[in-house]
DNA sequence: GCCGTTTTCGGCCCGACTGTTTTCAGTCG
């Protein structure tokens, strides 16, 4: 995504920050938040656009509109600015604490001068929010965890490490007596990169039960809140599970409202009310006709307190007098949607990201699933730095039922892998003999190649040749320059041998950063030469990741979703690059590798002469 | 401050848990 999209983004979710803080109106503070997320994730360069383009994004109106033409034009948006000067910016961080809001923060910055999260623990250690409302000892103790653990770097895990532990969990609790189902929803099951914490969903007829034998295991470090609905604890690697404990009958309803996103949780509900309707992790139940009535003077306080900075009335009382009407339908995210009108909408397109459009206009992608992949383009193996032998990786691919499947060893110039042409030409050798071992399997003999600093890439031409596909990539000098990376990647991409650019910004999550590169160049260049880019499914690399693909894919680019496996085990990873594709809206269609071998064939002879 | 196939004004998603409170505000998801 373009970078200025990004920089508005955050300004905007900063004034919004910003307005919550200072107590201004709440509404106005979330229409701010809705905007960033909107401008952050557009496709389109917000600084090449007017102030129609401007309004033309959701939740942009003339006054966001002139704030961002504001920005562009003078390098500062006037009105957070005002904002900043008022409140300092560890005040803000402040919120960053866990059980501290924009209320609390403000108090402890207004009532004693703390403006940061050391001042909030020298405060602390000289017992100043004595005598502070709403600061008992209590929120004291919490205060200081929450400043442990925000130091204990971000807390997010990568999908690899959040699926092993949410399938340990959910297998446990399925056990229990009286669970009747169990599962994981969230950002895990949307697929997202990296998981902020676990949610896990339950129907059990005896929910006491299962609190206790989720706060019982092993891998608990501490129990954070335990209630008969919802239980939350923190596991010794320090992830945060939430489970949820719900009626049979609300199962649909909840499985929805637990996988979020939140934005889509938002427009769900909200096309549920203008239908007269209410959504909640209860089911989707009719409004009951009192309460239309009352509509006016209810609406009246609600605007009121919310100017005051207040919330409003819970329906809490309502659930609890029997006002609420009756349930419609709750039993499976199918009913769910249909009744409010919305086809079944993939978890992971969930994100507000155009699929309630899409699916109103019956337009929702068909998107590509796992079992659409008919082989792996991209595996080595103990020739160079895999563990296992070709054979075995050769078995294990033919055991997943696939059609071909490529062995694409590193290339002599990533030295330490020690290459030669004659081990590559014997390798080959033993693909092909192989090969008659397999009938239903076609094995495509390949090579990763290493992409050079001037894009140039291990074998000349005819040498190249004889290789059934070739993957290329970038494996060192992360460092180069925006414009020499750039030319480096579309350089490979015009070579006629090049099939596929492997993990295209070599990024490693958490511990290496994208390199810096004009991916816009970059699809043009894939989308000319018809160049796939790849979707490298380790969830250390997930690269590229679902931004990206969506921004490719409007360059017309395909796509190759593959392992990198140096493992038999590593072969099913597949499903977190199927998952990601999914998130980038990707079809079968796009992705080459779900393609009849006779297809694949075809793109993969490119630009070479035979 | 945005938005509209009920509306250009009057709404804006909904509920659980905690802590400190004695009826509820704040935070979170």
């Amino acid at each position: 995504m373009a970078r200025p999209n990004e920089q508005v983004g955050a300004l905007l979710q900063e004034y919004a920050d910003l307005v919550a803080i200072t107590g201004g109106d709440a509404y106005r503070a979330r229409v701010y938040e809705k905007a960033a997320r909107s401008v952050a994730g557009y496709h389109l360069d917000v600084s090449t656009l007017d102030a129609a383009g401007l309004r033309a994004i959701p939740n942009v109106g003339t006054s966001i509109a002139a704030k961002v033409t504001e920005y562009f034009r003078t390098g500062q948006i006037a009105a957070v600015e005002e904002l900043r000067a008022k409140i300092p910016a560890g005040v803000r961080e402040l919120t960053e604490i866990p059980t501290l809001g924009p209320r609390k923060a403000m108090v402890l910055y207004d009532e004693r001068g703390i403006a940061s999260v050391q001042d909030l623990l020298d405060a602390l250690d000289a017992g100043r929010l004595a005598g502070l409302k709403g600061f008992g000892p209590r929120t004291e103790e919490n205060l200081r965890h929450g400043i442990d653990l925000l130091r204990q770097s971000g807390g997010r895990v990568d999908l690899g490490v959040a699926t092993e532990l949410a399938e340990e969990i959910v297998g446990a609790l399925s056990k229990v007596p009286g669970c009747v189902r169990c599962t994981y929803a969230g950002s895990l099951r949307r697929m997202r990169e990296t998981v902020g914490d676990l949610d896990v969903l339950a129907v059990s007829k005896n929910p006491g039960t299962i609190m206790d034998a989720l706060t019982g295991l092993d891998l608990v470090a501490e129990v954070i809140a335990r209630g008969n609905t919802k239980t939350s604890i923190r596991t010794t690697a320090g992830l945060q599970v939430d489970l949820r404990v719900v009626p049979p009958e609300s199962w649909g309803a909840a499985l929805q409202y637990f996988t979020g996103s939140k934005a889509h949780n938002v427009r769900t509900r909200e096309i549920a009310v203008r239908q007269g309707l209410k959504l909640s992790e209860y089911g989707l139940f009719t409004v009951p006709r009192d309460e239309h009535d009352g509509d006016d003077e209810q609406g009246e306080q609600r605007g009121q307190r919310g100017r005051k900075g207040g919330r409003r009335r819970p329906a809490a009382e309502a659930v609890e007098t029997g006002e609420t009407g009756e349930l419609v339908v709750s039993k499976t995210e199918e009913e769910v949607y249909e009744r409010i009108g919305l086809p079944w909408i993939p978890p992971t397109l969930r994100e507000d990201r155009g699929e309630i459009e899409a699916a109103r206009a019956g337009t929702l992608p068909k998107v590509v699933t796992e079992k659409d992949i008919r082989g792996d383009l991209h595996t080595h193996t103990d020739l160079t730095d895999g563990v296992a032998t070709l054979a075995e990786m050769v078995a294990a691919a033919a055991a997943r039922g696939y059609a071909y499947y490529a062995i694409t060893d590193h290339a002599p110039n990533l030295f330490m892998q020690r290459m030669t042409d004659a081990k590559m030409l014997s390798q080959r050798d033993q693909v092909r003999a192989l090969g008659e071992r397999y009938p239903k399997l076609t094995l495509l003999h390949g090579t990763e190649l290493n992409i050079d600093p001037g894009g140039e890439v291990d074998w000349p031409e005819d040498f190249l040749a004889g290789f059934d596909i070739c993957v290329a990539s970038v494996h060192s000098h992360f460092n180069q320059s925006r414009a020499e990376m750039t030319r480096r990647i579309v350089r490979a991409c015009e070579n006629p041998a090049v099939n596929v650019i492997g993990h295209p910004t070599a990024r490693l999550i958490g511990r290496r950063p994208p390199v810096d590169v004009d991916l816009e160049a970059v699809y043009e260049a894939c989308a000319r030469t018809s160049t796939a880019l790849e979707v490298n499914a380790s969830p250390d690399r997930l690269d590229l990741n679902d931004e990206n693909i969506l921004a490719a894919k409007r360059h017309g680019v395909k796509f190759a979703i593959n392992t990198d496996a140096h493992a038999v085990a590593h072969l099913d990873l597949l499903r977190f690059g199927a998952g990601t594709a999914q998130r980038g809206w990707l079809t079968p269609d796009d992705v080459i590798n779900t393609w009849p071998l006779r297809r694949l064939r075809t793109f993969l002879r490119k630009g070479r002469k035979r």
